[in-house]
DNA sequence: TATTGTTATACTCTATAACTATA
DNA sequence: TATAGTTATAGAGTATAACAATA
């Protein structure tokens, strides 16, 4: 089905060894910053920003999970860890009683505006600012278009509901 | 301690953006396949490729460990999964009766065999195939810089044994 | 005493399938 | 019947601390 060679040339496989590299540490160091300011998780930190990047501070289980999470169940699991601790509410809403719209607390807010600096400040120190300028730049537009190439051909089944099998 | 704005410009919000956003959607795919084809997580396959790579098939504990896996035990885990379907071996080093060393075997070739074209195959569409040929160039170099600032400025404590404390 | 690795344990996270309720 | 979400459950992975053995 595909027309591309089977082996990846020496630049395609510096490009993805050191793309990894960088996003596996990225990934962990940026953990690690959540977990010892905030105490969230990855995904926590995730479904808090997007929340609170919303309009009301709500948004729809369906919604909030795309991308973030890749099964309905995860997303429940942290909401209600979310919710326990304050930083959420969940209610069913008015429009469409089979929804839930979680919404960011003050509290939630709080958490988020207490683990941005050091967030940042770990981008900057291990993504940002090994590069030049002009770099972060091209950065940016390469991983756009890669993002948006995505977007437009998602993936097989990511986060879909199960297509109906049998 | 840090001379920066403690927030990121438009452009360097776009490139960490998109590529968390990339990485996660291809670390995803790649996992899944992993998964399906050859029943290994990531963290197995980079084991595995890392001794597959490696003079004689094999390595410490130790040196395998680096970069891939962030705690001890979390390796003698892993390792000892693989050693229980038979991908790999592991015995005390002749040298150093304290070291382990670990050795990939026929089957544990053979099931990184059969995982590299599906692999390889989701690297260049969800990587490669989006971009330019200038642009794979482009990014290797970007990459690269970055994953060379980090292994010069090891972010603090991974991997490492813990520091004495108290 | 320092280093290498394992074990015990507890915890977090994820996914599948079955289920409820609403549209 | 399809959609939204939850629950039950089980499994995979991770980290910390205590431990044994070797250097």
């Amino acid at each position: 089905m595909s027309t591309h060679p089977p082996q990846l040339s020496p630049t395609e496989l510096a490009a993805y060894f050191a793309f990894t590299e960088v996003s596996s540490l990225l990934r962990h160091a940026v953990e690690q910053q959540l977990r010892e300011v905030g105490k969230l998780s990855y995904v926590q930190f995730q479904l808090l920003a997007r929340l609170g990047d919303a309009p009301g501070g709500s948004q729809r289980m369906t919604d909030l999970a795309d991308g973030v999470v890749y099964s309905r169940s995860g997303l429940t699991y942290q909401a209600q860890s979310l919710e326990e601790r304050g930083l959420v509410t969940r209610a069913p809403s008015p429009e469409d009683e089979r929804s839930t719209i979680v919404a960011i607390t003050a509290e939630g807010r709080a958490v988020l505006q207490k683990v941005f600096p050091g967030h940042i400040e770990a981008v900057r120190d291990l993504l940002i600012d090994p590069l030049a300028e002009e770099d972060v730049e091209v950065l940016a537009r390469v991983m756009t278009q890669v993002s948006e190439h995505l977007r437009a051909n998602p993936p097989r089944s990511a986060g879909r509901r199960k297509p109906k099998a049998e």
